[in-house]
RNA sequence: GCGAAAGUGGCGGAAUUGGCAGACGCGCUGGCCUUAGGAGCCAGUGGGCUUAGCCCGUGGGGGUUCGAGUCCCCCCUUUCGCACCA
């Protein structure tokens, strides 16, 4: 018997892979009317090695795609590479080479290393966002929402470090300074571009509805992040200086509760709100400003200042101050002090609220700060609402209930009630409506950094922004940019980038600078797989339709909102420019659990990371893939454990020395597979269910429910029933029957083969077979066979398992079974003394006698 | 605070969705084989007891049911995401 030799049997295999195009996926086009099956897997960043999520990812998505094609499927599985961040330009900087350099070395070995791990992707379709070929469509998109209203440009408030003459992430602000070189952040106005998401907002989130192969925690994040709450639109009056007035002499507001605007006291408006600066700027403050004008400018700005970052349970301070102006609440006419305050945020809403201290937990804090008024206005709801009714509740009170007495027309009334009628109320009377606001911004792109898409854009002293025109796409991103650390976009300073004729008006113009994020890139990069070498389109329509939407999305939680929320916009984007014809681009979604080790999350800083080419060196990329799957659930955390691997190990050595030292014992291939019939000894019969059993169990969790680790269990114990087996009755003792063991050993290889190719392809070969494995067809199993003719029953005494009974599996008999109970003497000593009252048949499985007394 | 999960042997994890709790694997114990074993094979392995059997046992407490890891109510713990969102 041949040695189980993984290093040879793996190069063998994938060499013949190779070379036969085994994962070849023709063109929709091609395949006319096959079943499509699209498996896809989030594309790696090419960091420079695999590592163990990495293998995880792609054994999962590797055993849905290779049992799809022995399904029968045409199965589009693909991989790329997403090449464009920042981490290539920092090490190029670092170590004095260039991105592109380092890209391709990465790309290079990473390749390596799934190609040595037996992945059976489409690898003529590999794609790298890295190449002008592929970003070239990232502008081809850009000029298409444009013309669209879907991309534009604003100035907006950024984080500046002065020091580093650049922008910064949120993100890259730590305390108010710079990560890089400590200096003090400014803000600053900036232009940047945008991609318009939130017109899709409403659609986003409804379409969440429909995503039923989604999982529960990522839909509810996506929700989170999309944030819709609906309420109110007010505008006050504001009652101040003449000069101060803002253009328009109101204040808006947004509400949830305009039900409880009796009880507003006051109102505030975010620091950074026009209606301050008009203030400020107007030179007079109202008769009752506590300070003069450049008191108030320096308490706005200290207010400002503060800064909005990532808190751990406790609320910030809050602080405000009083401005000197009033507002007219339009529903009773009370004048409220207007005031300004570092919790009310520009960006949400209005950036102005009218504060209700009695009902809101906030406005309450405020309140009791610095004095305000609280005047209830909702006490609990009772069935029978009388205002002014029953004891007050504890204040703030912010739950549902019903209007006191102070409430002029509405009183009374339940809350639900009363903010739809004092919304139409206020529509009628035109100073409010109702509105809908979410938390979803839209989608800031750029980025004054060199290692990304260039945004297709010629800013002209005459036209002002021109777009590139299509044929001058792609714009490619210079060779030669000047890297390094700490002097703004690189771009700028490649005097033959950035000079350039408008393509317009001829005259000599700039070409915009900064590049795009990287999530443009991966946002639409399963679509140039089906197309990946077209130079005309970024994709065909006709591929795009075929293979949309992804049947199955498997990838790391941690993308569950910013990633797959713009994969999500990016296909209603498309579908609306006429170039796909679908709502969602995936069906299902799978995302896996972190690979941990010693209780954390594997990274190189904290040095728990482990190679899997150690691994596939010492056990072969076989074992590798199949512990993976086998040590967890894959939606589930994995903590690595080197020992577990032993244990695959030993099951794929055991596999082997089953089937390679006991094939020349079987039957020939031609013989086929006999009939079951009464004659089979038992131990046969047992093996000939257990294969059955195991056919049905492998395959409803590989194509139901994506749980790997129990479809391998189920193999192992196939496996153990082989041997079994074979100790009552050898394979030359079985002599006409053997073919079951024929049986046994054809379906563990084929099923098998899905984790654990190469040793599954080879030991198939070793039966007798010539044909790939790749598409043979997945085995059925035939549920009559499961259907013995005799089941053991267990007997229960009230509930509690006293004996067994074997009996033929289609008896019912109430009586006859509790006779037959009865002669047990274990169960006739916890009757005795007591009285049957009744029994419970489940036939086949159990008997309960349910006694009292 | 809001939202989503999860809690089962020494460990990773099973349990056909209300029907034998602990499949499969790791680890551990004993045995066989061997010059040797960090190889292989066989057996055992939730806890306890007065051991043909019995009692206890799925985070805790109640409940529904002939029967609950599974369903309902309350509570505890852990992980993740969001968080001054008006």
């Amino acid at each position: 018997m041949a040695e189980y030799n993984h290093s040879e049997i793996e190069k063998r295999w994938q060499k013949h892979w190779r070379e036969t195009a085994a994962f070849r996926t023709p063109p929709a086009g091609e395949s006319g009317e096959a079943e499509r099956f699209y498996c896809l897997e989030m594309l790696p960043y090419p960091s420079g090695r695999i590592h163990i999520g990495h293998v995880r990812n792609y054994s999962i998505g590797d055993a849905v795609a290779r049992n799809r094609r022995m399904r029968g499927y045409e199965v589009m599985h693909p991989i790329g590479w997403d090449a464009l961040g920042l981490p290539a330009e920092n090490a190029a900087i670092e170590q004095q080479t260039h991105p592109a350099e380092w890209t391709r070395k990465n790309i290079d070995a990473m390749r390596a290393q799934l190609q040595r791990l037996g992945f059976s992707y489409d690898w003529d379709r590999e794609i790298a966002s890295y190449q002008p070929e592929y970003y070239g469509w990232n502008q081809w998109f850009f000029l298409r929402f444009l013309e669209n209203d879907l991309a534009y440009r604003k100035d907006g408030p950024v984080n500046w470090c002065p020091s580093c003459a650049t922008v910064l992430a949120n993100e890259q602000v730590e305390e108010g300074r710079c990560w890089r070189c400590d200096s003090e952040v400014e803000e600053r106005r900036l232009a940047q571009w945008f991609y318009r998401i939130t017109r899709y907002a409403e659609e986003l989130l409804d379409g969440l509805d429909g995503l039923t192969e989604w999982p529960e925690r990522v839909i509810a994040m996506q929700r989170n992040w999309i944030g819709r709450s609906r309420g109110t639109e007010i505008a006050f009056a504001i009652d101040g200086p003449e000069e101060a007035a803002p253009s328009d002499g109101q204040l808006r507001i947004f509400t949830t509760r305009v039900d409880t605007i009796f009880g507003a006291t006051f109102m505030v408006v975010a620091p950074e709100h026009p209606f301050v600066r008009e203030l400020l700027d107007g030179g007079e403050l109202g008769a009752d400003a506590s300070m003069d004008i450049e008191e108030l400018r320096a308490e706005v700005e200290r207010l400002a200042a503060m800064p909005r970052r990532a808190r751990r349970g406790e609320d910030i301070d809050k602080h405000g101050v009083f401005t000197g102006s009033y507002a007219i609440n339009p529903f009773n006419g009370e004048r409220l002090p207007i005031w300004v305050a570092n919790f009310v945020l520009m960006d949400y809403g209005t950036g102005a609220i009218m504060a209700v201290p009695a009902h809101d937990e906030r406005d309450h804090t405020f309140a009791t700060k610095y004095d305000l008024p609280v005047r209830p206005v909702i006490s609990l709801a009772t069935e029978d609402p009388e205002p002014d009714g029953g004891d007050l509740p504890d204040l703030p009170f912010s739950e549902e209930g019903h209007l006191l007495s102070n409430c002029g027309e509405f009183s009374g009334l339940g809350t639900a009630d009363a903010r739809a009628t004092m919304t139409a109320h206020a529509k009628t009377l035109g100073f409010g409506h109702g509105a809908i606001d979410y938390k979803l911004k839209d989608w800031g792109l750029s980025r004054q950094r060199y290692w990304g898409t260039p945004i297709p854009i010629i800013h002209c002293p005459a036209c002002g922004v021109v777009p590139v025109p299509d044929e001058d796409l792609p714009v490619v991103l210079p060779a030669d940019a000047p890297l390094d650390r700490g002097q703004g976009s690189p771009l700028e300073r490649v005097e033959s980038f950035v000079n350039v004729d408008c393509p317009r008006c001829g005259v000599a113009a700039r070409r915009e600078t900064d590049t795009m994020d990287t999530f443009v890139d991966s946002s639409w990069y399963y679509l140039r797989y089906l197309s990946p070498n077209d130079a005309t389109v970024p994709f065909s329509k006709i591929e795009g339709d075929a293979w949309s939407p992804v049947d199955l999305y498997i990838g790391g939680v941690e993308h569950a909102v910013l990633h797959l929320l713009y994969f999500r916009f990016f296909c209603r984007a498309l579908r609306d420019l006429g170039l796909l014809s679908v709502d969602e681009p995936t069906r299902g979604l799978l995302t896996q659990g972190m690979v941990t080790k010693d209780g954390a999350k594997m990274s190189k800083s904290k040095g728990n990371t482990v190679d899997p080419d150690e691994m596939v060196e010492r056990y072969g990329a076989d074992t590798t893939r199949l512990f993976v799957l086998f040590a967890a659930p894959p939606v589930r955390d994995l903590e690595w454990d080197e020992r577990g691997v032993e244990g695959c190990a030993r099951f794929l050595g055991r596999v082997w020395k089953l089937i390679e030292g006991e094939a020349s014992s079987l039957p020939p291939v031609e013989a086929g597979f006999g009939d079951a019939g009464p004659s089979l000894p038992e131990p046969l019969a047992q093996l000939h269910r257990k294969v059955h059993e195991t056919v049905r169990r492998v395959t409803r969790d590989v194509e139901e429910r994506l749980q790997f680790n129990t479809a391998i269990a189920a193999l192992m114990e196939l496996t153990n029933a082989c041997n079994t087996a074979r100790q009552a009755v050898s394979i030359v003792e079985a002599g006409e029957h053997s073919w079951v063991y024929r049986l046994a050993f054809e379906r563990l290889a084929v099923m098998l083969s899905v984790f654990a190719p190469h040793i599954a392809q080879e030991l198939w070969t070793t039966l007798g077979h010539s044909e790939d494995l790749t598409r043979y067809p997945w085995p059925e199993y035939d549920p009559s066979v499961l259907q013995s003719d005799e089941a053991t029953m267990i007997v229960q005494v009230d509930g509690r398992l006293r004996g067994r009974l074997v009996v033929p599996t289609d008896l019912a008999d109430e009586q006859r079974l509790t006779e037959m109970a009865m002669a047990d003497p274990v169960i006739r000593a916890h009757v005795e003394g007591r009285q049957l009252r009744r029994s419970i048949v489940v036939p086949g499985k159990i008997l309960n006698l349910v006694t009292s007394p």
